[in-house]
DNA sequence: GTCTATATGGGGATAGAC
DNA sequence: GTCTATCCCCATATAGAC
């Protein structure tokens, strides 16, 4: 089939890539594991790089359109003021955690990938992730400024980011957290993950803006 | 010199760890800007791999020593009660960002390397790691159970995670955070920064637990 | 402790037949 | 669209002279 190789290249690189990392997984690992030939790779794809980006674009577009229908959605149910902050977090969150339920791919495969991509992928694929998310960061940060009129914007983009730094160490996977706390916490069930920490940045969030005058050490 | 040459590969090897990841730096990209030679590196230290774990080791020591002082002086300070959760999360999370400001090294070279270290580095390096954070991970879990007595042990241990998580995503740089705010936000001044995420934490660690019949969309 | 030289293997990418 | 064969470069690691 024609279409059968390039869906087993991307299916077998984004389960590579998130096991192992980028550079860590050459195009023979890929290849061998795919049962296809090393030369398709090229020819479905450009080169390695653009293999990334191929694998990263599949799934961050539904997600992201999710994200919007999500929090388009709160935003109607919930009249003038706005939905609440742990609703929209929620809106941000959840497709993230329920993409890993896909049924088109093997669960855990795709949150480890995004994990991945934070700390590594060169400048150039870092640059198209973060014009996949320019849409809807925008769109998140009018929400939560209007759910948080008192603080700068400033603050909001910074919370995004801290908030953004949480998903990705949970995507990441944890192995330390399991060894760290002696095996009573593990990532086996998502959905008690998820709320857990819509509830942990719903109260960063909440946090007071810090008056420029207020010392550190208090 | 006798240990000029191990000082700067460690030197050099942390740097390009830092920039470009482990598996995207080769020894012979680190022995051409240190200037030194190949087989240097395998003399003094064994491989690769154990190259790495000297870099991170020789970090992470003092700065984990420097939280364990901390806290407990912010415990002898603070009295029956024991100290804040802000106080806390302050003596884990202050002695990282200065250590930025090391004179050894030019700074913001380390802490990125301790970004990369959760999102790159094999199994053994983790481990490795893990190790070396497990006392310091016993010791602050045993000071915030104090600080938060209504929450269960094993949402303790989740919210440090989450913690780590914001850590380890400022430590990695974000230069995403620069685009995505439009120029808002930087990471210039560190000094800044750290109150920020203190406070973030701080009320993550102030949301009150949910219940087990909460439902997620309220 | 430091060097040169080399062993040994893997990497991404491409040409050209089919 | 798919294959084989190959180019050319780079990787980690080691042997052995100095």
């Amino acid at each position: 089939m024609a279409t059968d190789t390039k869906q087993r290249i991307l299916d077998t690189a984004e389960r590579l890539f998130a096991e192992r990392g980028y550079a860590a997984t050459s195009l023979r690992h890929i290849i061998a594991a795919a049962g296809v030939n090393l030369a398709a790779v090229h020819y479905h794809f450009r080169s390695k790089q653009e293999l990334l980006k191929a694998v990263v674009a599949r799934r961050i577009e539904p997600i992201n359109r999710e994200r919007i229908r999500s929090l388009e959605a709160a935003e109607r149910e919930a009249g003038p003021e706005g939905p609440s902050v742990a609703r929209i977090l929620e809106a941000f969150l959840l497709p993230v955690f329920e993409a890993s339920r896909h049924p088109d791919f093997e669960p855990s495969v795709f949150p480890r990938l995004f994990g991945m991509l934070y700390g590594e992928s060169g400048d150039e694929v870092r640059e198209f992730f973060v014009q996949e998310m320019q849409a809807v960061a925008a769109r998140f940060f009018s929400a939560l400024s209007r759910a948080l009129p008192h603080l700068p914007e400033e603050e909001i983009y910074w919370r995004m980011f801290f908030s953004v730094g949480v998903i990705a160490h949970i995507l990441r996977g944890g192995q330390e957290l399991k060894l760290l706390s002696q095996g009573r916490c593990d990532f086996s069930r998502w959905e008690e993950l998820a709320p857990r920490a819509v509830d942990f940045l719903a109260g960063a969030f909440a946090a007071p803006a810090r008056t420029e005058s207020h010392k550190v050490h208090g």
